[in-house]
Formats: structure tokens, sequence, C-alpha cells
DNA sequence: AAATAAAATGTTTGCGAACACGCGGAGAGG
DNA sequence: CCTCTCCGCGTGTTCGCAAACATTTTATTT
């Protein structure tokens, strides 16, 4: 007899009241004497009365209204994947009475962004979920959204002034240190190892930098004088200044035999090492981008963290409907696992299960 | 307007009948003039009518129950993995309805898994988990299950002769593959390569094999004649007679610098290389078991792919309820991504985030 | 053709919670 | 002392569906 389901009515019964009065209670709507009030807190506590969240779904209308402010997929196509993320937990949700709405920004303009946000701030939402890649101009909103209580997450990019409802990514520092392995294991001469930023991706600086430092600290802590460490920014996407860079570097240090790339263009350095015919160098990069996998699938690119753009996506919406729906405490902080995709089990990651909505 | 939810009411006013009479075709309970049964599937269709599953849930007080038929994880504790798993999707699907009742078997008695499987028998279940890796003993049981129109699903363990409504797994042969080339990847010098099977194990044999012919397969189709591969099998967890085993290949092949354990007990390799101060060779192995973790935060074990067997167990109820409760189709295969699990990458893979049932 | 069986269809209830509504009584203001 | 208001509380309806129950229609028997 232990599973016995408590209901409403249980509480009444038994606080002598009726379900009206317990429903009060249950929402802080008040109108309800404080000695009874009381006495109903005691009885829920000691019956461990669970709401049953089909009822409640079922009966009420009420509806949540999420909105996603992230760069729009039309310009990079990294975003496809968190916003396939969202619409996959969406499906579930959406039993519940959890809509979506979406404010796509264009990643290279700041302008956009801000547009965007202003937009979101018109209509009325219960929780938002935001990429806040334009680090300056995103805080004036955040702002807003904290006075007006309405819950924030960020993922993808973290942000340190504002402590959102939670963060969820990957922990950079770490994909850098693991990164670093990964060179090291397959190639244990000595020899020069080049670190390629790409910069002109909006001021995801921090990230870059964090990638950078636990690389560098990989072969610090484990003491691997033996390997030289260059860096290189490759500041603008202009294809005739990042060719004459490369040849700079690669002139000036023949001894390169690995590249990190900590951003998703390791398939730029793909192609220029095709073109050039340089066979023995092995890059490690980021993210499942056609073009990546493409030089992963010809074995010029060794390997590809996978920053589980879905499955941020995912639990961005997940967490939000465990608090706002569910009631669930929900984590502040939430890394995803760092997925090392090669050639051989690349497939088991591009399996796209997302049934269009 | 679009988005306007069809309820058996709508359906109901369409066809000219009561919803009394759409429930009995929704659910085939007959006694509807074939007519009528016509007209109301027709516009069933026409309005794409999808049934509300939390009405539904709420309103039947149908219970589904599932039995589950894996090894006890006090023998083995790989088994614990699965078991939280299942609990994890437990958590979701109780308030459908579901429930789940273990028989746990040794998984080193075929005699214990016949033991259970017969008291399974004696309970009315809805469906059935199973890891069938006694071959022979569970065949008639299959026969039954079928018979009795029980669906039941496979994982961790496949087996060709019966069709279950689903095998939820790992590609064992890419997954050979892959370890090949994570072997290679660090090990471009001519060398020999060690192939160790633990068969003590209960006739996972076609697994083995599969993962071996992966593994071998890598070499041949990348001209890799400069590898020698050799082969051990590990017959009986005896220690002496494995040291003994061990001293003899390396006696007999000093070059050996790479170990593929096609089990879980790749840390028995570790252990007997640390003792013996064998440090330059390459050990990739199964499973995050505590001993293999701590061999790998040693960098004695390279790598360890990770089976995901919580994973597993998570899929297997998820995919059974999908069937029962939400009547979706579901894949008869599914294979789980291959993670690939290291020093640096192995606390993503480690957290356990089931609450306590 | 009346009686009766059988099949087809309609009606009602209740699952647990949310919430609108409204009733009775206490206190305030005239 | 009578109205008015607000507080504290109970009642009733709703959500979409399942299933028991009730009724009507049709078929079969004598």
């Amino acid at each position: 007899m232990k599973d016995k389901i408590i209901t409403i009515k249980d509480i009444a019964t038994r606080a002598e009241v009726s379900t009206g009065t317990v429903d009060r209670v249950l929402h802080k709507r008040g109108r309800v004497a404080p000695k009874v009030e009381e006495k109903i807190l005691r009885i829920i506590k000691e019956m461990e009365y669970q709401p049953n969240i089909i009822a409640r779904a079922l009966s009420s209308k009420k509806t949540y209204s999420v909105a996603v402010l992230i760069p729009d997929d039309a310009h990079d196509n990294y975003w496809f994947a968190p916003k396939s993320g969202i619409k996959s937990a969406l499906k579930d949700l959406k039993k519940y009475g959890l809509s979506v709405k979406y404010y796509l920004f264009d990643p290279y303009s700041s302008q956009s962004f801000v547009e965007q946000a202003k937009l979101l701030e018109k209509d009325k939402h219960d929780a938002i979920i935001v990429t806040p890649i334009f680090h300056r101009e995103v805080l004036p909103f955040l702002e807003k959204w904290k006075k007006a209580n309405t819950p924030f997450v960020f993922f993808n990019t973290e942000i340190s002034d504002f402590e959102p409802l939670s963060y969820i990514g990957q922990d950079s520092y770490q994909s850098g240190y693991l990164a670093a392995k990964l060179i090291h294991y397959g190639q244990s001469a000595p020899c020069s190892v080049l670190i390629a930023h790409f910069d002109e991706e909006t001021s995801n600086a921090a990230h870059l930098e964090k990638k950078e430092l636990g690389f560098k600290n990989y072969f610090q802590q484990n003491n691997l004088q033996q390997f030289d460490l260059l860096r290189v920014d490759i500041s603008r996407p202009n294809h005739n200044t990042f060719v004459k860079q490369m040849d700079e570097v690669f002139e000036a240090n023949p001894n390169i035999r690995g590249v990190f790339v900590t951003t998703s263009k390791a398939f730029e350095v793909a192609e220029y090492l095709t073109q050039k015919h340089i066979r023995d160098v092995k890059i490690i990069g980021y993210d499942l981008l056609p073009k990546n996998i493409h030089y992963l699938k010809q074995n010029v690119i060794s390997f590809l963290i996978n920053q589980n753009p879905k499955g941020q996506g995912f639990w961005a919406l997940q967490m939000l409907a465990d608090k706002l729906i569910f009631g669930k405490a929900v984590p502040q902080l939430k890394y995803l696992p760092l997925d090392i995709v090669t050639k051989e089990n690349a497939n088991y990651f591009l399996v796209e299960d997302v049934e269009h909505i």
C-alpha cells in the first residue's frame, strides 16, 4: 500500500478543508487563513505529496513560451545542430504546453543581435535561451531580464559577469588539453606543433584562449619540452591572406607535424595542406561540419572534438522545462562529454534522428 | 488556427457519431459497423488526429510491467551501469504507469539464468528486456514469448536466430576497426600487435570474433603489412595461467608494442605490464570499470572504448515504452556511438546523474 | 408479427489538478 | 442597524480520454 498516490483530495480530507483551499496553498494564491495554511503545508510534507504533473499538464491550459536567441544557421551552419537539438527536446515537451520562438541573428553582426534581442523583448516570454557571443551588447539585456525575473540559460558560450540559471557547454580548457594528448599520442618524435586560431568568429576569444591554455599545459605538465609550440592567428577569412600566413609559418618551421585548430575551421588547414601536398601533419579540430567530415574521411584531419552542439540545444531547453514545468532543481553548470570523433566512428555522431516538427 | 488540437470529440462530430464509437475504433474494440469504422478511420487520417497521451495516461489506470532479465551486478559490476540506465529511463516513464521487475542471474551460471527466466514466466509481463548471453538456454524461452506475443528487446548481446522488437548495442566489428585505428595512429613504426581474448566470459564468442575481424581488417584494408598481428586466448581467469601465457607470448615476440583486449579485462594486461615494468606497450580495451579507469589514469591503458552500458539500458526501456505507451515505431537496430575514452576526457563519461529511485 | 437476441451506437463518470465563481460571515462606514 | 466590501473557504466545471453503462437499432427466431 506504500505506493498509493497522494492527491490533493487526500490532503484536503486529512486537513479537513476543501481541495480548493489546498490548491490555493499549493499555488500561493493567498486567501487562506495562516493557521490553515500552515496545517496544510505540514500535511503535504508528512504525506510526501507529489503533484501529478500529468494531470497538471492536462488541466492547466498554461503555456510556456521560450525565446531562443541564437545565430542563424543560414550564416554559419554550425548553428543548425543546436536548433535541431532544441527541436528534438521540444517534441517531447510541447505536450506540456511549451512552445518556442526563435530570434535568429547574424553571428557576424552585433547590430543584428541587438535588433533580435529588442524584438524578443516585445513579446512576453517565460524563459530565454541565449548564446551570448556579443559580450558587450548582451549585458544590458541580461540586466533587464534579471530585473523582470525571466530565467535565462546560456549555451555554447559562457559569460562570467552574469549568473544564468544554467550554462550548458563544454569545458574549453579540458578540450584543449585533450587535443594535446591526441597530438602527442600520435607523434612521439620531437617536432613543432602549430596552434591555429581563426578569430574571424565573433569574440569567442575567451574560449579560444582557454583551449590554447589547456593545450599548452598538457605539454608542460607532462614535461614534453621536445615539442615546440607555435601560434598563428588567422585574422580574416580572406583566402589569400590565409595562404600567405600559412606559407610563412610553414616555411619558417619546416618541422611542424601537428596542427591544433581551435575553431571549427580545421577544414581550411586541411585544404591548405592537401593543396601543398603535405601529408605528414596531423590535424585536430572541432565540430562535425560537412567540410570537416570530408577531410576526416580522407584521413587529412585525424580527430575532431565534437562540441555536441545538438546535445547542447537539447539540454538547454530540457533544463528550462525541468525548472519551469517540472519544478526540478537544475545544475548551474552542465558540461557535455568531449567526444573524440575519428574516421572510424564518425557515423554514429552524424545520425539525425530528429523528426521534423 | 492551424495548431488547433484535434480531439476525439472533433472526430466524432465530423463523423456524426459519438465519442464512444470513435473510441471503439481507436482501440479496435469492435462492435462498430464496418462502414462507420472506415469513415472514422478516414477522418482520423484526414484530420491528422494525434491522441493526447497526457490525457490518456491520466485517464487509463492501465499499467505496463516490464521484466528485465540481466546479469546481477553483484557478480560482475559491469552490469551496474545498464541497470542504472534502466532506472534513469524509468524515472520519467513511471508517470505513464510503467513499472519494472528485475530478474537477475549469475552471468557465470546458465542454470541461474534458466531459473530466473522461469520465475519471470510465472508473472505476467507486457514486455521483456533480456541480455541473451546463454544462447542455447534462451532459445526455448524466446519461442514461448513469441507465441505469447510478448515483445522483447535484446541489449548488449545480439542473437541471430530470433528477431527481437529491437536490439540495442554496439557494432562490434566497427569497434574493433576503431581500436585498430587507435593503435595504428599511436604506433607508426613496424611492430607486433597482440589481440587478447579473455574468453572466461560466457559465450560472447561471436562478439569477440567480430571485434577481432574488424581489428584485422583495418590493417589489411590500409595495407599495413608492417604490423604483425598475434592472438592469445586467455581461457581461464586463473592468475598463474594468465601470467604464464603472457610470459610466453612476450618472450616469443619481443616486438609487441600494442595490445587490443577484446573484453573489459584490459586491466589484467595493464597489471601484468606494470609488474613487468614494460612501459612502451599501448593498450586498448573496453568499458569503464573502476580498475580500467585506474590504469587509464596511470597512462598504462591508452584508450577505452565505451560500450555505453548505461545508455544501452536507458534505450532498451525507452524503446519499449515508445512502442507500448506511445505507439511509436521503433528501429529494429540501435547502435550506440563508439565513445573513445582516454585519461583526459574520462570524467565526462563517469558522471552518475541517476537519482536513486 | 411479436418476442427476443445481438449488434451498433450513445451517455456518463472519473482520472488529478487548475481555476473561476460565489456564498456566508466579519468588520467598516453611513 | 443596514448595507457594502473583503476575507476565507467550498463548489463546480474543464482538460482529453478510457471504459463502464445505457439505449437504440437491426437481425433472428417462433
